[in-house]
DNA sequence: ACTTTTATTGTGAAGGTTCACACCTAAAAT
DNA sequence: ATTTTAGGTGTGAACCTTCACAATAAAAGT
């Protein structure tokens, strides 16, 4: 007995017909709901389904309707605490409605990788696309022409964009973020912020030199890191090297504030003592840093549903606006920041 | 003009055939790679596949091929390091090899819950699961018959299991991890657990004892965590209270870890002077952490290309042996143990 | 008693591809 | 010169649904 998928024949629509002398098309209707079917018949029908195991062929019905209840997800860094909360809350959404989730992780965010991303399923009838584009250079205009006429919503969007998009204010949580040190007594704050071709490394990034310019102080050094523990760890370490002198430090994300309290440490500086540090994302092990780290929290699962909410009414509705949906972020207090 | 995705004709094999004065079976062999077409021919037929931006429709030909080119991922705690790890590189791998993945993440690891995933899928022709089943109660059996005869593999199934499956051997990973301790000449060890209701997690317990009772140690108390920093802070806090003394302690996983070097430092218990900590998983925080965590490294991206590798095999070759492939995990020492 | 409406069921075609096979032509073999 | 072979190309059917419409029977209206 060979274990290849043997060509066994699918029990069909006309099997289960032929079972319960009807016609296919009144099975067809059982499956469909079609209110059209005499009561009686509907039980025999429902009856032969079960009795014959019957499963419609998806495929062929895609066929015919042109659609696939498929949703395609393209995400970047789909390894990062964020990217891989939004998937997991998009495909919950999305299975609770009766889609399905095609996952494409790619591992360059650039127009030609999410070109080849979707071409790589053209022809599968994707009914709709949900794109984690969170860098620079992935503009709504491009992404309409791949799309062609694929409706889609963007995360991670550029802030103001009219792509429909759902985001999360990244400007606030900055705000949020640097106004709670401000209001702690610090005056010498600096930064340790994302890659600066991601867009919320930006926004959070003009956000905290805009808060601090709005209370009249001066914004101190801003070192780039990359997102990871390690990077947090070198841009600060830099930061010390520079001679920089500061009480505050803003940091562009939990991991990077994780390695930017080790470096601080081992140049003897306590924290919160002599320094406060800030995070942002609020992963689940910030409250459980030494000291446990005040960051602002993002609810993912939310942005997630949201993206997914939204594309379908896209898909279903027409006349659905074209939009932005902002989400905001909540400082979550810890013990990594105090007066001065 | 509507955004809806309104019933554009797609161009098809007929349209490019007619374009080029040939017949569709002929286009169709150009489209399939197939030899027997001449190359005047095929060249005209290139020229007017591109000149009229021709896409194979993907359901029409699954429609016949009886082959979707999809597999389904179902996975369990899709938000935690590990399994988002392995979704990205099986991934990654899959699409490597021309297939295309089907995420679904659910809640509750149980046959039900993998049946629901597998049956609302059902109909789409899937050619084959990965599944992602790290918790006791989901053997082969059970899911051979769920499946019928779409051929799957299994990720983080029971060591010894006849199952096709790959794993990572967890036993000899907590042998490395707590031989790691006795050779640092420490005899008080004692263990934060997993949750025993998940295979590794009693992997690595039996195996912490086996390694202690080898080295003629007897093993201290063993106290079982959620997996979550919280839940090893929780249940250390536990392990403290109980009064036992020790001087060694083996964590089931690196966030558990976290959240145990937190309740020991709040009970002025010194990382490694007074206690020696040792990890499982080697995330990108551990090396951050403070102290730096000595901890078992698990290559995931390995394990997911070793998955889709097999299940590809299982799909296409007739007699692929039905086996367990095993990979090896390595120790990482760091900071956080050290000589008693 | 006859027409109209309604409820229920059935028929043919279409959706876009691949498979199995038949056909044709030109070159090679006899 | 005739047969065989191979290379290239085309035709019809099948895959399994849904859609549009036709057909029938029963009920309701006149």
């Amino acid at each position: 007995m060979s274990r290849l998928a043997s060509p066994i024949r699918r029990v069909t629509l006309h099997d289960v017909a032929r079972h319960c002398d009807v016609s296919y098309q009144t099975v067809s209707r059982v499956v469909n709901n079609d209110p059209h079917v005499a009561k009686e018949t509907r039980r025999r029908v429902l009856r032969a389904i079960k009795e014959l195991n019957y499963q419609p062929n998806r495929v062929a019905r895609s066929l015919v309707t042109q659609r696939s209840n498929l949703i395609e997800v393209i995400t970047f860094g789909g390894q990062h605490y964020g990217p891989a909360q939004m998937v997991t809350h998009v495909e919950q959404a999305a299975r609770q409605r009766g889609y399905n989730l095609i996952l494409t992780n790619i591992t360059r965010m650039t127009l030609e990788e999410i070109q080849a991303a979707i071409h790589s399923l053209s022809g599968r009838l994707i009914d709709g696309f949900i794109l984690v584009t969170p860098v620079v250079g992935v503009g709504y205009e491009e992404l309409a022409e791949i799309c062609g006429n694929i409706p889609f919503v963007m995360i991670d969007a550029p802030q103001q964009s009219t792509a429909p998009s759902v985001v999360i204010n990244q400007r606030y949580g900055s705000q949020l973020a640097t106004q709670h040190l401000i209001d702690l007594g610090h005056r010498e704050i600096c930064e340790i912020s994302g890659p600066m071709n991601w867009h919320g490394a930006v926004a959070r990034h003009e956000s905290w030199q805009q808060t601090l310019e709005a209370a009249a102080i001066t914004p101190g050094l801003s070192v780039e890191g990359n997102w990871t523990p390690i990077g947090g760890y070198e841009a600060t370490c830099r930061l010390l090297a520079s001679g920089a002198h500061f009480t505050g430090l803003v940091v562009g994300n939990d991991q990077m504030a994780l390695g930017a309290m080790r470096a601080l440490r081992e140049h003897h500086l306590r924290i919160p003592e002599d320094i406060s540090v800030v995070g942002f994302d609020d992963i689940p092990e910030a409250i459980c840093f030494e000291p446990p780290l005040t960051t602002v929290h993002q609810d993912f699962a939310a942005l997630g549903r949201q993206a997914v909410e939204y594309l379908l009414d896209l898909m279903n509705r027409v006349d659905t606006p074209l939009q932005q949906r902002v989400l905001y972020p909540s400082l979550v207090e810890r013990q990594s920041t105090r007066h001065v």
